[in-house]
DNA sequence: CAGCAAATGATATGTTATATCATAATAATT
DNA sequence: AATTATTATGATATAACATATCATTTGCTG
């Protein structure tokens, strides 16, 4: 991500944030900057890291946690609980609802991969995501059970990562 | 569970270390017990205060977590990566290979219901989780990823729970 | 029973996360 | 603009989850 999308995906963000009466800090950006720019979920002390060197300011890492949990209820940063690493939402800028996350994790890069629910321009996203979805609920339905908030973190294989173990053969 | 299950599956627990040349000692044997007796999922600490109180002998939080590795490597128990918590793996007697395991975990009272893939006698569960897999693989695929091995944790709400949820309307 | 391998004890430390009270920054009210 | 209230962050402590390492004990094997 460049500086420029950056810059369109935070100010997005702040708009976000005042349409719901609250507010896109400075640190709070740190926080969600950091984690635009990383190629991979971070933990919360990484995302600390991160931001002490970048801004050359410091933040404690319980603010951090505090700022996750601010931006997480904003819906611009998601948790993995598979790893309790976080990161940012992939689709800030579309507007997509975020009822239902999906991640696809690389076991090798741990590049990850966010598939959201509706709205999104991505005809193929849409439709690989609506229809596991749909799918997992029938299923669940017939064993029994109601399928609640089912955020989905499957590991899987990056092309990235697929292609250079293929050239080890 | 009552105490002949709960030694039917101990036994065959037993067995199944031996034939892979390794051995269920009795700290391993309390570990396994104290998951196989609980109706939720543990996390390692709370094993450890289990097993301390029941045979009132001590065990540590250390041997705990190696007790643990161990028997997720013979597949007897299983970890749960969103709570961090463990599970028995509910097919031991049974013989399911278990190489995509899912778990439907009620949000309301943590009771959580294994259904691994192939090899058992409970049809219905068998064609609820071979299609799971096989539709998850099909749509990772169509995003152009690699599903390897992706134990599936679902958040549900149980029949109990549903039923008194219910009650209050 | 001697020697080896496997299991567990004991201790230290690393990592992830929450609780709480103090202070600073911002917003709302006068 | 000054006062007050609210929100955000600082600072510190502690809990919860997990791994590393070396010592000791237990059980198997010749």
């Amino acid at each position: 991500m460049n500086k420029q999308q950056l810059n369109r995906v935070i100010d997005k963000a702040r708009h976000l944030c005042k349409s719901s009466g609250t507010r896109l800090t400075e640190k709070r950006r740190g926080v969600l900057e950091a984690l635009l720019v990383s190629k991979i979920p971070l933990s919360a002390y990484e995302i600390t890291d991160v931001v002490n060197q970048a801004d050359d300011k410091s933040i404690l890492a319980m603010s951090v946690y505090r700022i996750l949990e601010f931006l997480e209820a904003e819906n611009l940063v998601h948790k993995l609980s598979s790893t309790n690493k976080y990161v940012a939402c992939s689709h800030i800028i579309c507007g997509h609802n975020h009822e239902i996350p999906q991640f696809l994790i690389c076991g090798e890069c741990q590049a990850t991969k966010e598939i959201a629910c509706g709205g999104c321009k991505d005809e193929q996203e849409i439709s690989i995501s609506k229809s596991v979805i749909d799918e997992l609920s029938k299923l669940v339905s017939k064993a029994g059970y109601t399928l609640t908030n089912s955020q989905l973190e499957l590991r899987v294989l990056c092309n990235d990562c697929s292609t250079s173990t293929a050239e080890l053969f």
